[in-house]
DNA sequence: TGTACATCAGTGAACGCGCGTTCACTGATGTAC
DNA sequence: TGTACATCAGTGAACGCGCGTTCACTGATGTAC
């Protein structure tokens, strides 16, 4: 950021964000190492300096991506408060948001074919986020009647599924190209069906 | 497949069996024209005489992989027979044995970029598809009291999603991975609660 | 049925290009004393 | 504070490779008469 000389002084960084860009820009197969090189200002030799190959680059990524997807999902989660329906509904729009918001991480995480087994800190990553939405799913099947309980990781798994289905199918491209609904109304309202279906909203309520 | 002569005499029909095989094996950017040519037994010009370029072969991998998509689920649909809650399970089941058994139609049409807008031919075909899911959400939706019934593009919209997020995370690699159940268990108990929170299965229903 | 000709669908050589990677190098930075 | 030295993090040239694409060509097929 401050001094550019010879040494670059922050070129892991520098790298992880060119190709943050140019993932988002044409996809995680769209470019090549020497191109991510030259954005960052420095040679086609110097990321030989930080990385294996372009594939550890894109594992870099993800991996920054899913320790800020886990610290989104938590944030909004916020331990359940004010109420676990409405922080749950948090989580969603958070979960929405950081797709949007940061396309380079959420391709690098789920749509490079970089396997979340793929190095233990990943998988490390991974899990916590998954943790986020379990622990969620936890507190709300809590209020249900012991026998009407789903196994948390079911909860988790429906929930999430039915999110990322969202922004792969409906929130890409100009809004309304495969249906005519934002991802957020979509998101909502598929939950709320979902919750009610569980028995955690009445058949009233909003 | 008869005479293989100096004409080859369905090249085209090769080169997207070829493409499908290295797709489901190498992903949709893990390979080369060239590298096609070869696995159809021909040399690396001969794809031209077919097709513009690469992009156009994964192109019409797509258009019949959404060809065969909606016939199959028009199939598992049945007119809703024998009533329309079993034709959307089988639906469902048809989805996710798609994606199972057609792994390189599957990624072309969602993972490989190619948007459903690239051709007429192919948002034709997309859109065929997505009918077959709307008449479903019509026919389950005519059993609701009027002022309960979703817009049935938007419960179509949600079961897609749905069945996407659960093939893409939970139906690759060995099971288990994410999450602790079958990508057939998962679909089937979310679109139930799902259902459930429509109001079209009673409580004590399974 | 035979022949001449047009068209079709391949071949194989050639090219320019840019990528991934290696290598010896060198300028900048850090540290011992 | 100064100097010598080690280490670090870059450069730039070089390479081998294979891809995409073009081109003139040619063997096979279809058709007119």
């Amino acid at each position: 950021m401050s001094k550019r000389g010879y040494h670059h002084g922050n070129l892991r960084e520098a790298l992880i964000d060119a190709t943050l860009e140019l993932i988002a820009e044409k996809g995680p197969f769209g470019f090549t190492l020497a191109e991510a090189a030259k954005l960052a200002g420095v040679s086609a030799a110097a990321p030989y300096r930080h990385f294996a190959g372009r594939e550890e680059v894109i594992e870099a990524v993800a991996l920054q991506g899913y320790e800020l997807f886990a610290d989104l999902l938590d944030y909004a989660w916020d331990d359940g408060k004010p109420s676990p329906l409405r922080a749950l509904e948090s989580v969603g729009r958070a979960y929405l948001a950081f797709a949007r918001k940061h396309p380079g991480h959420y391709i690098a995480m789920f749509e490079s074919g970089v396997s979340p087994g793929a190095s233990p800190e990943l998988s490390l990553a991974a899990e916590r986020a998954r943790q986020v939405l379990i622990r969620a799913a936890e507190a709300l099947s809590a209020r249900l009647p012991p026998g009407r309980r789903p196994p948390p990781s079911m909860f988790a798994a429906h929930i999430w599924a039915l999110s990322h289905g969202i922004v792969e199918l409906f929130a890409r491209g100009k809004p309304g190209a495969r249906a005519p609904f934002t991802a957020d109304e979509l998101l909502e309202s598929g939950v709320g069906i979902y919750l009610r279906g569980l028995g955690l909203i009445g058949t009233d309520e909003s």
